[in-house]
DNA sequence: GACGATAGCCCTT
DNA sequence: AAGGGCTATCGTC
């Protein structure tokens, strides 16, 4: 399987976003800004991506491959494809809805996600508090924040 | 076996 | 009221 890579840049983040796809989305990465990149945006989710960034409500369906990841993680990111923008539920509300009670494993899950912001594991949160976010606390803090706002928007 | 992006309970200030 | 220790829980590695 061959891949091509888009990238843009968002500002709300701070971070250089790579979007990897070839028949599906493949992944999402976030780089920090140093050297200078060349936007490239060819692909749906790319420009999808920019309107999420400029604030729009949008929900993604595109197609996703995360095939080869373990039944278990499937479970867990596809239960997170279903929350709607603007909303949160807990890591044991997740868990629930899969019918397990390996709280913490989904947490483990959520953290091999491969396609962040499409795969909303942003708005899984703690019951008491944030939670955390492989790509850094702050990061999720911002994808929350400006859901919240167009969200209230409607 | 150990370790988590947890949660709940029970303590101590 | 807030924070620390203890432990149940269960999928990965």
């Amino acid at each position: 399987m061959k891949y091509n890579t888009d990238v843009i840049f968002s500002k709300i983040l701070d971070r250089y976003i790579g979007i990897e796809y070839g028949t599906k989305l493949r992944s999402i990465r976030f780089v920090r800004p140093g050297k200078q990149r060349m936007e490239k945006k060819t692909h749906d989710a790319t420009n999808e991506l920019e309107r999420y960034f400029d604030g729009e409500a949008i929900d993604f369906s595109l197609d996703v491959d995360i095939s080869y990841l373990s039944p278990f993680e499937q479970k867990v990111l596809m239960e997170t494809r279903k929350i709607k923008y603007g909303k949160t539920i807990t890591y044991s509300e997740l868990a629930e809805k899969i019918g397990s009670r390996a709280v913490r494993a989904v947490g483990n899950a959520l953290g091999k996600n491969p396609i962040p912001i499409i795969i909303p594991c942003h708005r899984v949160v703690a019951k008491k508090g944030i939670g955390g976010y492989s790509e850094g606390i702050d990061i999720k803090t911002r994808l929350l924040e400006l859901e919240q706002v167009n969200a209230n928007n409607l």
